[in-house]
DNA sequence: ATGTGCACTGCAAAAGATTGCATAGTTCAA
DNA sequence: TTGAACTATGCAATCTTTTGCAGTGCACAT
């Protein structure tokens, strides 16, 4: 690789004249400039980011950690923020946590070093404090689906809106007993939907019924298999299904087909937290979506703002919250 | 942010042996590295990447470029990349590109100039001129899915036998009309699916529908669609479907149900790149399904090795195909 | 003719970590 | 007692790029 010294020699000039020519950042003679230019484009000169960062100390990458890739909510979130980086000068760099603490820590211990310029993250919630440090440490963090503590600025979807809305829009369907599949209640997303969730059942005056393991993988197709076909052993009455994520949406479709009931003239079910594989199911799958393209531009931005801030001045913490909007498909 | 100068001062030792007690690289005294060992817990001193990426020109991350990341395989390899590299203490870099040449290139480009160690890439097959010049110019460079050319190391599977047999395979179970849903022939696996396909369609006699259209989003749900819809509009007699990737075949079980036709009854569908979705549909999808984890691990192996080799001896290109092993479900 | 300012270029420091070479002290064998 | 051999540490160069400072011409106005 051709460093600036080698053009600088081939060019007979100085690196720093060769270093502001390519940057204009002064004056440099015409002639002298071409004579630079020649010799860059001859060794295919490209300047190296390791030493530009470690000059400016910027890195243009921005972390994305996330516990899962695939099947979910952030697959479309990774999609539009790598583009939305993308387009500011960014690159991002993907890490997946399955959700275990461990693995996250050290994700986050790797990524402190100067690794990065900022990271997004969806917290598993138990390395808060970390996550408190790096902040603290002058690296800008931003919460994202999980918002997990306050002094960290966030972007996520209402939940609890989205769980009250559909318990109540299933009810004006004729479902009469209305389950939800969710997760862990200590994590946060899956605490609001239940909020939600219960708030109309109360409301409505029927039967809460709700299951939700903890210590197991939540947004995994099994999970929802098993907690929806548990839910039915239990409560065989039931009408109407609202599942916290796609995935258990799916698994509950495979269930009820398992066991002979129709959708949506049985049972009807809705995902609380819909992305773009709904649309694409063999019975399409009604869902409350977030605007997700739109919540992962943002996200981009306000972790761009804050990485560029100058650097005395404290960035405010912010928390956006988009809410769901309920697209009606073949389920309901 | 504190450094290794600082480290040294409270440790008041210089900073070689403060680096040198880190990395356990010569002697130090017992109470001058307990010393030192303090004075790095006290300062909370992490090194610096980037400046230790600039003396040894090792970045410890690989670039994952692929053209889409969910529903497609690339989410299943993606998955077991990350973590594969991760165990080598490796951090992955996922780019993807939308299948657009031009992005594509931009995303090349920011990536030569020492932004990681590495490349593992499926390509659009329009930079090939590009990636051959990165690697030459000394950075290692994989492909996978998509072997374009055969100068650089490749990961790939055996496409042309996975398509023959699935063919013969729906022979067996009495389909006498198969049709293809692929890709832009141009494009590698596609032009090889259509090999096996063909092979096994003349010589049991049979007629050769395949359907492909250039200049759209093959790995697209509507893409899917379309062909199946337009096939099946020409061939209403087709009674075995073969679809390129997982999300035309869920495309094609929608445009079936659409149609009132019985899946696996009427017409019987094969995905000829299953990945982790097919068994989680409604109706699952029977499938050739590559060995992903495998391959993504193998695939980081390949690469590090490259990485690491030493630097005067050139690494032999290497070209891993794996077979495909069919997976039964519902559709057939 | 002399000063002022502009155009152009080079020197050297800086960013943070690693490492070859030098030095100095200690131990032990010849 | 001389000199290996080893332990322990520091100095300074190195990786590549950027940038403040200084300096050299040259033109133009006074």
């Amino acid at each position: 690789m051709a460093t600036l010294k080698d053009v600088a020699k081939l060019a007979n000039v100085d690196v720093s004249t060769v270093s502001r020519a390519l940057n204009n950042t002064s004056y440099v003679h015409p002639d002298t400039k071409a004579r630079i230019m020649a010799a860059v484009k001859e060794l295919s000169y490209r300047p190296n980011v390791l030493a530009q960062g470690l000059r400016s100390g910027k890195r243009h990458t921005i972390a994305l950690v996330v516990p899962k890739i695939g099947l979910t909510i952030y697959e479309d979130l990774a999609e539009s923020i790598d583009e939305e980086a993308r387009s500011h000068g960014y690159a991002i760099l993907i890490c997946h946590t399955g959700n275990d603490p461990v693995v996250e820590k050290e994700c986050l211990n790797r990524l402190r070093n100067g690794f990065v310029d900022g990271i997004i993250i969806a917290p598993t919630g138990k390395n808060t404090r970390l996550l408190k440090d790096i902040q603290a440490g002058g690296m800008p963090v931003l919460q994202i689906i999980r918002k997990q503590e306050s002094s960290i600025s966030s972007v996520i979807g209402n939940y609890e809106e989205g769980a009250y809305s559909s318990t109540r829009y299933l009810y004006e369907k004729g479902c009469r007993s209305i389950g939800l599949v969710n997760g862990d209640l200590a994590r946060m997303p899956y605490a609001a939907r239940y909020r939600g969730y219960s708030r109309a059942i109360r409301e409505l005056g029927l039967e809460d019924i709700s299951v939700s393991e903890k210590n197991r993988k939540t947004s995994s197709f099994e999970y929802g298999y098993d907690c929806t076909d548990q839910m039915l052993d239990l409560h065989p009455q039931i009408d109407g299904i609202l599942t916290a994520v796609d995935i258990q949406g799916m698994a509950a479709l495979r269930v009820l087909k398992d066991r002979g009931q129709k959708v949506p003239e049985d049972v009807k079910v809705i995902s609380l937290t819909g992305y773009s594989i709904g649309e694409k199911l063999e019975t399409r799958l009604s869902s409350c979506e977030l605007p997700s393209q739109e919540m992962g531009r943002k996200s981009v931005q306000m972790i761009i703002d804050q990485i560029e801030a100058p650097s005395g001045q404290k960035p405010t913490v912010q928390h956006l919250e988009f809410s769901a909007s309920f697209v009606e498909r073949e389920t309901t």
